[in-house]
DNA sequence: CGTTCGATTGATGTCAGTCAACCCGAGTGG
DNA sequence: CCACTCGGGTTGACTGACATCAATCGAACG
């Protein structure tokens, strides 16, 4: 499965692209390489399973194009998404110590090129490089930080305040400026967003709706929304 | 500060009580030795505060002794807990790596016995012993576990099934078995666990009203809950 | 042009938050 | 030894926000 040249995945230049990932960016051209020789590459279309609750996922797996959901089941059956994840993110790092069942599903968003390493190979990967080490540790601090900040606004009882959140967290990863305010391309539908925030989609329509009439913001068809201004909107 | 002989917390039977912090636990002595070369002790009195948030935090701290709950404050004010750390948990890795303001208040909530590491010191460490590193990546996969099912529960709506995983959760870690089934001694008030699972106090009055006159569990005092049957609580 | 899936809007019911009163045990002070 | 206070806990009544159910709309796609 190991590519000795080129690259065979379609986008990059070269058989580096591991460069292009946060955790191997401290690494030199020559570490670089030998850690490319472990990936093995894959595809996901939209809709499709990357990872189901209950298995033994044996690869940290890595982002390299696209979007994927994490999510997990309510005890009332409910979908309740935990993360978004798009380029450069990684996960399934649980499984990677212990040998331990996924605690989660992971379903791509969108078409979804993914890199994978092996357990073993990562594991062999921090014991020679500690800086591999500290910027996973790094990392999984972004996104502690991430979810911590997901709690705190799920434990605010006002959906408002829930939605405002999550608009300014799209914002920031997928807005662009724009000469009347930020335009951001939401990654996920009514349902979706309301799978993220803990509510129902009917609620999230009215919402929306209602920031709308406010003049916060702007829908512009079901998937593209343009925030005015984006301090108004913190409060 | 560094104690070069014998150890000052009075707690230990010698210098080397950093054994039995899990971060730590994949050292030899020697290695130990100089790790508890490091250390600075201090101790915290119940409601005293430890981090603030929007401090700058210069050391990892660890618990050695007692109880601390991790919190911030919602929109509206309220605060919500995302934690409760004792012995052996850590925290104040955040601000670790990259030099990052706190995003958290840590409080003891009783009285609480803590070593410090300073963050350069620590970083060094991190650096010589990949092994450690590795250790931190395990233990900041179980909290994101705990935080993530943590968010699950929230998702859910009904209240009960929050104060069910709150119980089991405390069950777990502060139970003890006894004939007539598990005695858990509480480390929060009705207020705190309101604050845990973000709802309010008299709700949570409430639920476990109803939950012991459903015959699930026995209220003793305000500080001990006696749960007959686990698996009856989890459905 | 019809089908389908997502989004919206409206009507209704329910759960839990809020306000308020009250209880109870632990101090505290006379 | 008793009265008082104080903090946490419990209980009740009321209300409002959101879930739910249902109907309709509208855009995408074959």
């Amino acid at each position: 499965m190991n590519e000795t040249s080129g690259c065979t995945c379609g986008n990059c230049q070269h058989r580096l692209c591991a460069k292009r990932v946060p955790i191997f960016s401290g690494l030199n051209l020559e570490e670089l390489s030998r850690v490319a020789d472990l990936i093995v590459k894959r595809k996901y279309e939209k809709g499709e399973l990357i990872i189901m609750e209950g298995s033994y996922p044996e690869s940290l797996i890595i982002i390299d194009k696209g979007q994927v959901k994490v999510f997990k089941y309510t005890s009332e059956g409910k979908e309740q998404i935990l993360y978004i994840f798009s380029e450069g993110d990684f996960f399934g790092e649980k499984n990677l110590l212990r040998n331990q069942v996924a605690t989660f599903y992971v379903e791509a968003l969108e078409a979804t090129h993914i890199c994978m390493i092996n357990k073993k190979d990562f594991q062999k990967l921090l014991r020679n490089y500690p800086e591999i080490g500290i910027k996973v540790i790094e990392e999984l601090c972004i996104r502690m930080e991430k979810i911590e900040s997901t709690v705190q606004s799920m434990g605010t009882k006002s959906i408002e305040s829930r939605i405002n959140a999550v608009l300014l967290d799209f914002a920031g990863r997928y807005g662009r400026k724009n000469p009347r305010g930020v335009l951001v391309e939401l990654p996920l539908s009514r349902e979706g967003i309301a799978n993220y925030i803990g509510t129902a989609r009917e609620t999230v329509s009215r919402k929306l709706s209602a920031l709308q009439d406010e003049g916060m913001i702007e829908m512009i068809g079901n998937k593209k929304i343009l925030i005015f201004n984006l301090d108004e909107l913190r409060e």
